[in-house]
DNA sequence: TTCTTGACTTGGACTTCGTCCATTGTAGGA
DNA sequence: TCCTACAATGGACGAAGTCCAAGTCAAGAA
């Protein structure tokens, strides 16, 4: 009993200073789009919220980088050891399936997945490094397919990605 | 021995007729881009000719499709018994750097290969079944990306992905 | 506050896709 | 015909992701 209620509470349990909410701004968190919104978002769709769910929307909103699923965990298991990568993968899952994250194979290799699901966007890749940028091109891609190349497909979005060098592995 | 002269002829051994070589067109070879061309190619530039690297090529210009690996080493078993997946990743590796193959990685599962890589152009994928269409369309995707947008990184190349329903699913 | 219950989590086995490497085979030039 | 450097083999390995049975717990009802 005592291990279950730690197990739920280890992040307070860990924290220097004691009893900080694990909602609350830490130095190294960004300001815009609190996370409260979307936890709230989800609580509202019905979202069962479980320390679990919430480290993970926490993780993904604490760092606007593009992470794999193993990163997500990593950074996870700083504030809950216990979570089981299984438990990533499937609120990763949902997350996408819910519009809230977008699921990124910019190269073959392991998913990323992208918190910036709200604001339509592109993506810049170092093909050196794997960095990634998110970029606001003009105009809307899905308009430079003409009807006679669309072959009777119902076409309802576009992903592009710029690849390139980046300034460091250009250098 | 006669094993290793067996081994390197499988296709012209079991084809019905005897003795036509594999690079004669057959009923369900493309007319259009021959063979021979990418032969010639690749032994232009010193690509030693072996009978696993000729069933490979021809596998992938005998369907436009996009195959994955495991579709191109099946479809070569069939011409080829002993052919190993390794030699088939290897080759197609190679073709790929050649970059008389590209590779795409559309739903972060198994990678595809698409032989037509001397005509630029872009893919439209179904998201029910994965059916994948080369499209053509208007103007060049890399001028959109303005300046502002390109944060130092020298863009060399643009993947563009139109998703939606194909025909069939969307019925 | 204490049930109750169905949704969620766990962890380990399993699958799929791909790479590595020591050994064996062979294409193509001398 | 012989050599040798390059290529193929196949089995082990690794990374990424999925599956599932058993255990746990969030949140609504009493």
């Amino acid at each position: 009993m005592d291990e279950v209620q730690v197990k739920n509470n280890v992040k307070v349990e860990v924290r220097a200073g004691g009893g900080a909410p694990a909602l609350l701004p830490s130095p190294n968190r960004k300001q815009v789009a609190p996370m409260s919104d979307l936890l709230e978002r989800l609580r509202a769709r019905g979202w069962r919220m479980t320390s679990q769910r919430r480290v993970v929307a926490e993780v993904l909103d604490g760092e606007h980088v593009h992470l794999t699923a193993d990163e997500v965990h990593a950074r996870a298991v700083e504030r809950l050891p216990e979570i089981a990568r299984a438990t990533v993968y499937n609120t990763l899952g949902e997350l996408v399936s819910l519009g809230e994250v977008v699921e990124l194979s910019t190269d073959g290799r392991a998913k990323r997945y992208d918190p910036n699901a709200r604001h339509a966007h592109q993506h810049l890749v170092c093909v050196e490094c794997g960095t990634i940028r998110d970029v606001h091109p003009d105009g809307d891609p899905l308009a430079v397919l003409p009807d006679s190349e669309r072959y009777g497909f119902t076409v309802s979005k576009v992903d592009v990605t710029y690849r390139g060098l980046c300034p460091n592995c250009s250098a």
